[in-house]
DNA sequence: CGGGAGTTCCCCCAAATGGAGGATGTAGCC
DNA sequence: GGCTACATCCTCCATTTGGGGGAACTCCCG
């Protein structure tokens, strides 16, 4: 592999942990990085509590966590860590077009955000970043997930957000009150405040704007 | 790396392109590939016209590529390059988890298929299985595909997928009156035949059986 | 302790939707 | 020439939904 933009000559290496559950990727991603003069790759793991595990074992400088876990939550996963280790460094990598997703990473205490579709060269530099330190956030997705934190206030509840992915599964008033156990009032009241809060005029319209915003994942073919 | 299952011996030599618009995976993959001692990563490309462009020029034996790109169906690259050089191999990758996708890479003659959950060194066999002249399909896949084919015959109708994506859109009846210059009664006839078709009580439904079936995909952060 | 947010439940009513049936014309197929 | 599929439009009716109120109760925070 080519040099990057900051190849550093002292010898002090930074010892990565790689959390993805694409193996090709997985393996791929390490080979190349291990390739790279100053990193170690000293773990791997594809889910979130094996990711845990695998950090309390190995102590590594930099977790690169890919967001898109199938089993649970790469920012959920990046908390735990964070929690059990807390000198531990963050990277999250991502491939959706999600804005909500460096929000949750800022949120979540990340220290660094790639997206897949960036050049190799810059998940180096964000590692690199991070373990000295630095915040590895591109200006770009920032002034993006600004944009939406100012536009999209959609402060659902939690109760409103299990309504909401109910909805999205197609589910009718009658089902929901069945999953939730409620009044068939009280599931309108929810749905009405979930229309009012995203601007919609129809259940419909609701899924489709928050399955636009990132609010929910839409079942089936997708990779969050 | 280390060698896969069949590590050749003769030094001829496997020429592949990667199609893939994640710098991430598409650099690092083709180092892993380019340490392989019967590889040589010819090209690269991100998009599907780019790949065919690539394709002509490199003549490669097989085309590694993305069933997610960005700007576009990875099986319609994978049609034009078959038309435009038809004995070039083409392996498809994908990391959704949606069985209507390897139904598309066997329908556009496809030479293998790959999940990128898979370990790497089963994608590395695929590609010399392809390049070969073998079908790289996992047994797996192959049946869940059939089952698949089997149980959703969903034969709409071309109006009634403009329809079925407009509903996925959140539109209502009165919006699909005027994206489509319609009556409302023949909108809502249309609207009761996928409901019909689908097994769906509601348009709500219908989307979300839709979207889980990979017939539409629906808004926002997905990545397919 | 008071106030706000959240959850739960209730009322009313107009409009949209789901479900049933039929009618017409057009296009392609055997 | 018939036949079938498709698209278009229609009627009728029961149910659901959207949109507007309000009223408890809990919990948390200042």
């Amino acid at each position: 592999m080519e040099t990057t933009t900051e190849p550093p000559e002292s010898i002090a290496q930074i010892r990565v942990v790689i959390v993805e559950d694409h193996g090709v990727l997985a393996e791929s991603l390490g080979a190349a990085l291990a390739a790279q003069p100053d990193l170690t790759v000293v773990g791997t793991a594809t889910t979130p509590s094996e990711a845990i595990r695998v950090v309390c074992d190995t102590r590594p400088d930099v977790v690169l966590m890919d967001y898109g876990l199938e089993q649970g939550d790469g920012l959920l996963a990046a908390r735990g860590i964070k929690g059990v280790v807390p000198e531990t460094r963050v990277v999250i990598m991502t491939g959706v077009r999600d804005e909500t997703v460096i929000t949750g990473a800022l949120d979540a205490g990340c220290d660094g955000f790639v997206r897949k579709t960036a050049p190799l060269r810059q998940l180096i530099d964000a590692i690199r970043t991070a373990a000295a330190g630095g915040q590895a956030f591109a200006a770009e997705d920032l002034t993006v997930a600004l944009r939406r934190m100012r536009s999209a206030p959609s402060t659902l509840t939690k109760r409103e957000f299990e309504v909401l992915r109910l909805m999205a599964a197609g589910a009718s008033t009658a089902d929901m009150v069945r999953a939730l156990y409620l009044s068939p009032h009280t599931v309108r009241s929810h749905v009405r405040h979930i229309l009012e809060k995203l601007g919609a005029h129809s259940k419909l319209e609701a899924v489709a704007i928050a399955a636009r915003d990132g609010l929910i994942n839409v079942g089936g073919p997708e990779e969050p």
